[in-house]
Order: structure tokens, then sequence, then C-alpha cells
DNA sequence: CGTTTATCTAGAACAAGTTTCACTAACGCA
DNA sequence: TGCGTTAGTGAAACTTGTTCTAGATAAACG
């Protein structure tokens, strides 16, 4: 009787205040095997439809059909297309964390560290620019009812910028700051990028700039 | 015969390369009055919707009914709800230009001038904050279909930010850089802010640590 | 096991952006 | 001024995201 989604948000963008929806979310709610399964066909098939053509190509009644499940359900387990798109970048931005974390920066200062890094991940997402497109235009077109799932993004981000830093302490606000700095500019810099705005050569010089921000927040030593 | 659009582009994402758009356009092409008067009233009606409920609220039915115009003149007018949000924004930051160049920043040092431009602008969106909302959103989820537009928006944005710093020679291309970032870091911030998930203290923060990359790239003297 | 309840499926229905068409009004110009 | 061309109108059609419903399955649980 209780329709409860799997996936926990609603949509629809309101401006009500507050909500402070304070439900102990169980990070992901138990699911079984099959379930799992699903849930894992249904991203694939996202991000393969998104790599072909981008955030248009991703239709949901085609992500339905490649992936083997009814409209009903897709719709169960990701609530808005917005949703299904951001949590495939979930699943990518985790698979770049381990593969960067594998091969760390060479650089020895962390802003050139940090640079290198971003510059890696942005050679990666190069290969595959419709994926790339798919997602970061739903990232920053995701509205109130995706933020819990936008924040996760945007800590999964600031988990690898940190990790390139190489701190040797906890950052300090400052710090902090910068990162969300050069996180905002990250994802900037990749719109105009994908949308043919601005060329490789300026979205490096950009995040080459940004990154400078680091050396002018490191803690006086 | 020929089917001439009013407005220069198409729509949909396509991932050609180049094209290198090479046409002299006419920045406006001549239209009569009434077609001026159209256009005014059709953007009107956007920003009008776009307060009360933001960018689901911009309904293209409604523009139309509101602007006392045939849907299909609406899509000869702007090509796409995208475009026609885009040219809303380019109509409202040329009144923000123009009101804060009467009021001209009161800091001395070029950084805290912008951060200060930025912030008062910032206070300006917070009183329409659907306004904002959909302006933004459509900015940020804009296609490659929409890019001089966009442009045209990045350009004025540059214009404000350079204003602020009142330079008195030409920035150099460092400074440019610096600008850029500045640019990413505020449309970035600002959609954080309008989908709950950064506070306005947090933004305040965020584009004040931006905004010492202009010291940074201060031409030396 | 059998029953109860939550999930899944198929498919229709709905909403809003976009396109199309047949027609009329306005414009530009010889 | 008359006429060919372009712009505008109204309404229907089409597309794709989203919702809903009824019935079939699977899970949970006594």
């Amino acid at each position: 009787m209780h329709d409860v989604r799997l996936s926990p948000t609603r949509r629809r963008n309101t401006f009500e205040v507050g909500q402070m929806t304070a439900e102990v979310k169980p990070a992901a709610l138990q699911l079984t095997e099959r379930q799992e399964a699903r849930r894992r066909r249904i991203l694939h098939a996202s991000a393969r439809l998104a790599s072909r053509g981008g955030f248009d190509a991703v239709q949901m009644r085609e992500v339905a059909e490649n992936s083997g499940v009814a409209l009903g359900t897709l719709y169960r387990y990701f609530p808005s297309k917005v949703h299904l798109l951001v949590a495939t970048m979930q699943d990518q931005l985790q698979h770049m964390h381990e593969t960067l974390r594998k091969r760390p920066p060479t650089e020895e200062e962390p802003a050139a560290r940090v640079a290198q890094t971003l510059m890696r991940a942005f050679r990666a997402l190069q290969r595959e620019p419709h994926l790339a497109d798919a997602m970061v235009r739903a990232l920053t077109f995701a509205d109130r009812s995706v933020s819990p799932e936008v924040d996760t993004v945007s800590r999964l981000t600031t988990a690898i910028i940190l990790d390139a830093m190489g701190l040797d302490e906890a950052p300090t606000a400052e710090q902090l700051s910068a990162v969300r700095v050069i996180e905002h500019t990250w994802h900037s810099a990749l719109i105009t990028w994908l949308s043919g705005r601005a060329s490789i050569a300026q979205v490096k010089i950009d995040i080459e700039t940004v990154c400078r921000l680091i050396d002018l927040t490191a803690p006086a030593r």
C-alpha cells in the first residue's frame, strides 16, 4: 500500500523553505540481488545511450527497454531523467576516482597536482564527449529535488581534489573554499567546452589559473 | 519560400565539429516597429512568468498567449524555450549593467571592487529568485545551438567584471583568464545557491575567494 | 505452504516543448 | 497601387518526460 520509492526523492521545483528531510536514509536501502542487477542494467543502458548521443539520446522509454525493465519500474528506481543521469555520473565518478587513485599525480606542488589530476579527468571525459555532455547538463540542470544526489557527486569531486592535493593535515576552511571554487570552475569550464564555446587549451589555462588559489590559501608554515 | 528565422540559430544538440559559422550576422537584423514591439512583449511575458515560478512556469503556450502572439510566431522569434530564456537573461543583464554603472563600486582594490559588484548583482537576483533560477538554468542547459546567444551573455558578464575592476589599461591575457574563472565561479555558485545546496554566506565567501585571483594576476608595476 | 504485501509489467493517458499546415495579414517594391 | 513574398494566426499533430491503472510476480512472514 505504501508507495515508497527505491530512490529517495521527489521531483518538481518548488521554492518551499527548509523541509529538513530528517529521514535516516540508510544510504542505500537494502536491495535484493535481482534489484541490484536491475539497477546496474539501468545505469549501464543509460551510460550507453548517453555515449551515443548525449542528453537527448537518453530517452526514458529506450532506457527501460534496453535494460529489460518496465517504464514504471525505471521511474521507481530513478524518479526522473535527471536523477538517472546524476546517478550515472556518480557511478562514473567512482570509477574515475579509483583510476586516479591508482596513478597519483606526479607533480610536487599541490596546485600543480590538482591541475594535473583535473586535466587527466578532463582527457578521460574527452574520450566520451556525449556522455560527459549528458552527465554535466543533468548535473547543472538539476533542481532542488535532486539536491541530495547532486551533493553526493559534489562530495566525490571534492574528495578527488583533496586527494590530489595530498595534504598532510585536514584542510582549513580557506582551503575548502578554494576547493569549492575549483569545483565551480571545473564544471563551468566543462560546460563551455562541451557547448563549443571554449577550446581545450582555454580550459587548461582556466584550470591552471584557478588552481593557483591553492597556493594562495595554503596555511603559513 | 525561404523559411528564415528571425533568431539566428537552430536547435538540437549535434556534435559536429568546427563549423566556424562565419556568417556576418548583422547583430540584430532589422525589425519593423511592430516586430520590435512583439519581441519586447514576448520577453516581458517570459520574465513575468519566470518571476512567478521559475523555469517550469515559463510555458511556451502561456508566453505566446500572454504576449498576444501565436505559438508559431513565438517560435519564429525564439527557436526554443532555452533561446527565449537566454535572451531574457541578456535583457536583464543589460539593465543590471546600466544600474551598476550608475553606482560604481566604492572599494579601492580591484579584487574588492569586483567582489562588491558581484555581491550587488547577487542581491538583485535574490529579489527575484525564480527569475534567476529560470535564466541560469537555461544558460547552463543550453546546448551548441544556443552558443552565440550564450556567448553574448558571457561577454556582457565579462564587461561587468572588467568595468568593476576599473583598469587603466587593457587587461592582460592572464587577467582575462582570471575573469573567466570568476565568471565560472559566479554561475556555478549561483546554481548551488538556487538549488539550495549553498547558503548566501557560502556564495559570498566563494566569490571573495575567487576574486583574490585578480590580485594574483595583476601585472607587476 | 498459504496469504499478504510490495514490486514489476504492459500499456494507456497526460503534459509541455516543438513542428506542421492551411490560411490570412503585412510588407516591400516595381 | 498592385502583387509577389514574407510574417503571423489558429489549430492539430507529434515527441518525449511523467503519471496512472489493472493485473501478474516475487518476497516476506506466519
